[in-house]
DNA sequence: AAGTGGTCTAGACCACAGG
DNA sequence: CTGTGGTCTAGACCACTTC
């Protein structure tokens, strides 16, 4: 038909249902036609239909629901922006080159302004690790001051102690089973406190930033309070978020240089 | 069959090439089984056996090329942790009830530590903005004091004076057709200024959020670039990650409420 | 009972990569 | 040229929702 753009039947039909949502020829909230009336409507088959149908649920346009219908959620295809990212470890940014030097460890009732970040009864005792992060065996000074709360039923957690370059929720993975499900993230500046400074080998009162990371399992519980405290010469957080586009299918962005 | 999980057969399918690649059966680099090496094995269609790799695709497990066979990438699925996120909007965080104050706009030449960041000539001119960001209407302190420095391509961009809530990358993707293809975030501590503190109500050398946000184009080329620095108690930045699992399909998680 | 989307089969043709 | 994965058809049965 066309010499320049032989683009498979599902995308070009899927193309012509965004422009009618869009169009607002779909009410939202309302229902589409049916996969059959689409097949009658395009004199194409159930299955190049429903691949249309899969992209415009990619793109967050539509719900489906067996025995209900196709509905509009939708008019505007969501700009789905997407952070770069492997996996919690992109987090921090550095576990690989870094260690944490734990300096002690100990079960204590939670401060109340701990109790609050992780939503336990304040007094609850968990283990509480204070320690230091460090540039891979260097002894120039640390980058951060950290401290951990684990919940009371993963106590038992062992090699805590010395220097590691594993993050403590990898070991609750692989000793309890209990895998992380949601990361929440808080950034904060903060000014340093006379002990932190201390620690850090910086002055009192310089700025610093403060991340507070909750580390929840399937059930929305925290199982996992890490706060570090780094001064602001030493780290910032960087982040990059992409568009995100309907997954290329066709030999298209090649993944390879 | 089974009275407890009658789980469609791709994803039975998917699950034992799945655990194959985890034993590692199939090096990494090497190539799985044909499609029709499969449906004879397994005794099913084409139509299950490609949904059941699709699953692996998705995974990240393996990739796929027409003519050549599918590819072992990883013996792990990656765990992708996602942000949850709608839009460039969620960066911002408060875009919505917060109103930006312009207070004054010029041609300029790129300070070197600006012209760094955006990675452009030093000395170039470019249209700089400064401005004070404040809750919806209310009079008092504002949350932060933003400069936006614009590629000079885009300095003719109209309605930039007084108050607005509307972002500054909005107006260029309206006006000029140029769509933000990512950004890139930067988050330090730093002090604040004797400047930034008379604009802002605080105290000189109080500690503070700095956020820098580059917006490129799909070239990417730096369009915009905006500071933002926020007194310590006016703000902190949140952000959640999901662990993302293949997208169930299946009636689960429903997402009305 | 009727209709929806979810799953599945058994074919088919194509563009592309490789020998 | 053969074989790969990508696309597509015309059927089918099922679980589910709704009436």
């Amino acid at each position: 038909m066309s010499l320049i753009a032989p683009q498979p039947r599902y995308l070009q039909l899927a193309q012509t249902l965004i422009s009618e949502i869009e169009s607002g020829r779909y009410p939202v909230g309302g229902l589409m036609p049916t996969e059959f009336a689409l097949c009658e409507q395009f004199g194409a088959s159930r299955f190049t239909v429903r691949e249309a149908i899969k992209r415009l649920v990619d793109l967050g346009l539509v719900s489906r629901q067996a025995g209900v219908g196709t509905r509009v959620l939708s008019t505007q295809p969501r700009t789905a922006y997407r952070q770069v990212m492997q996996g919690i470890a992109d987090l921090q940014q550095y576990t690989a080159e870094t260690e944490l030097e734990i300096l002690d460890v100990e079960m204590a009732p939670l401060d109340p302004e701990i109790a609050a970040l992780a939503q336990a009864p304040a007094g609850q005792s968990w283990l509480h690790m204070r320690g230091l992060r460090h540039r891979e065996g260097v002894a120039a000074a640390p980058l951060c001051v950290t401290e951990i709360y684990i919940h009371p039923a993963f106590r038992s957690v062992r090699e805590v102690g010395g220097r590691s370059a594993v993050p403590v929720y990898l070991r609750l993975e692989e000793q309890f089973g209990e895998s992380v499900a949601e990361v929440q993230q808080q950034i904060r500046a903060v000014a340093l406190t006379p002990e932190q400074a201390l620690r850090l080998g910086a002055e009192a009162g310089a700025p610093a930033l403060w991340i507070c990371r909750l580390y929840l399992n399937r059930r929305g519980e925290v199982i996992e309070v890490a706060i570090s405290v780094h001064p602001a010469e030493r780290f910032s957080y960087s982040a990059v978020f992409r568009r995100e586009r309907a997954p290329a299918r066709g030999p298209e962005g090649s993944d390879e240089a």
